[in-house]
DNA sequence: AAAAATTGTAAGTGATTAATTACTTTTATA
DNA sequence: TATAAAAGTAATTAATCACTTACAATTTTT
């Protein structure tokens, strides 16, 4: 079987996620991915090994998914599709960001992956071309507060996400 | 000496906070608290129970410093002191903040506690004697962002916040 | 099909965990 | 000041932790 390796990624993504990195031991893992404890030595290094090669894994596919609406050059499009891409649930990267979330509590020093600072020069870029004056102030307002409402989603403690969305677009005149 | 009790969950708030609950040991809390770690299971039933404490009081602290904003009527000052409130990283409650947060991206099913259910129903309130029509959704969005910008704070992704809370205030027209 | 490399496991390893025990010291009370 | 209660400790507990070892099964390569 090949495809234990992945079972192992997999499971453990959803357990770190559901308990905290480290409340999750490796012995539960391997229970649920059904496999023996030692297969998870075999195929990482060790524990923090596979959550490194999780966050790595999710901050790749960020990336390219990030690509996505970078390429788009109308600032209204763009702005309305980033508050989509920050706040629906389908989002199928929505596990690594919330692994991502959980873990930056404890960091002393943070620094911002790529695909964040992608993101944030492109928004930056956007607010300026809309003629913002203080587009960089602009662009960290919009993004901490879209982060904020995906905790919000994360937690339970937004329910009615399409209103809001609408709302956060009006309010931006992008829709 | 009455106030090693004190000093055990003054240390264990700081270490919850810069490690994560799940990896702070007993030991280590004894240790920096310069207590022997028995004395820890002396004042507080279990480490869960001293967890519970911390937050118990924070929250406590929480409503008293909510019930101040709260008795004001006028809607511009209220919603300007509650951005004030929220970003002032001199905010004595900082450490209970954060220490709640981290703890929020475990639990299954999330519940607001006190203070925040005052404080949502408040905004609320001054959305609707303000004159807007989704002064429910309205709230939701500056509590949510407010929420995330804190966020940023912690993380260190967020510098200039004097510029960006006028910026806020500005958008809701406060001052 | 033989050899080699990989994938897998069961049964451990020592270290660390939260919590308890048995006992001493300090503080409060009658 | 005698006595009870509270606050404190050192040493220990069973359980669990991440991880290793020695070996077996399965693929892959030649």
């Amino acid at each position: 079987m090949k495809d234990r390796r992945a079972k192992i990624a997999q499971v453990a993504l959803r357990l770190f996620i559901e308990r905290g990195y480290h409340a999750t031991s490796t012995r539960l893992i391997a229970q649920e991915a059904g496999v023996s404890e030692g297969l998870i030595f075999r195929h990482y290094t060790n524990k923090e090994g596979l959550l490194e090669e999780l966050l790595v894994e999710g901050g790749q596919q960020m990336i390219f998914e990030v690509a996505d609406f970078i390429s788009e050059h109308d600032p209204k499009i763009f702005i309305s599709s980033l508050i989509d891409f920050f706040l629906d649930i389908s989002n199928n990267l929505l596990f690594y960001w919330r692994l991502k979330a959980q873990l930056e509590w404890t960091k002393t020093v943070w620094e911002p992956v790529e695909w964040e600072r992608i993101l944030r020069e492109a928004v930056e870029r956007m607010f300026k071309s809309m003629g913002y004056s203080k587009y960089e102030l602009e662009a960290g307002l919009l993004l901490e507060s879209l982060t904020g409402i995906r905790y919000g989603i994360f937690r339970g403690s937004v329910e009615n996400i399409s209103e809001l969305k609408a709302l956060i677009k009006c309010k931006y005149k992008v829709s």
